[in-house]
DNA sequence: CGTCTGACGATAT
DNA sequence: TATATCGCCAGAC
C-alpha cells in the first residue's frame, strides 16, 4: 500500500467524528498524527469535496472560521444545530461539553 | 520550477 | 482581550 498522503490521514480523522460532537483543527491533526498543523486540516477540507462531516471541525475557540465562501458559516452552524451541537450567546461552541474524546466510548 | 493563496494555533507584546 | 508574527503543506498558474 502506498503510504497515506497528509490529506488522507486527515480525512481519516474526520470520518470517525460521531455526530453531535465537534473537533478543533489542532485536535485533528494531533490525532493524524501531524502535530502543529492544523492549518493544513483547515486546507484539506476546503479541498475535500464535501464527502466528510467537516462540519464538526471548528477552529480551537470553539468558533466557526471565516473563509472566503461567504454565508459558508451560517450553513455549519446550521448543520451543527440539526446534529444537537449548542451555541452560546457569542455564537461559539463549549468545547469543554462539546468537544469530542476518541477513547471515550462507553464499553 | 518560482510564486501566491488558503477552513489554524501558539506565543509575544 | 486584541494584534502581530512564524511555521506548516498542497494545488493552481
Amino acid at each position: 500500500m502506498n503510504p497515506p498522503s497528509t490529506y488522507q490521514r486527515i480525512y481519516a480523522v474526520v470520518a470517525r467524528i460521531p455526530r453531535g460532537c465537534v473537533a478543533t483543527y489542532g485536535q485533528v491533526a494531533q490525532l493524524a498524527g501531524l502535530p502543529g498543523q492544523a492549518r493544513l486540516v483547515g486546507y484539506a477540507l476546503s479541498a475535500c469535496g464535501g464527502a466528510l462531516p467537516w462540519q464538526r471541525v471548528v477552529n480551537a475557540r470553539g468558533r466557526i472560521s471565516p473563509r472566503g465562501d461567504g454565508n459558508g458559516e451560517e450553513i455549519q452552524r446550521q448543520l451543527l444545530e440539526s446534529e444537537g451541537v449548542r451555541f452560546d450567546e457569542g455564537g461559539r461552541i463549549p468545547l469543554a461539553r462539546y468537544r469530542w474524546r476518541p477513547n471515550d466510548e462507553h464499553p
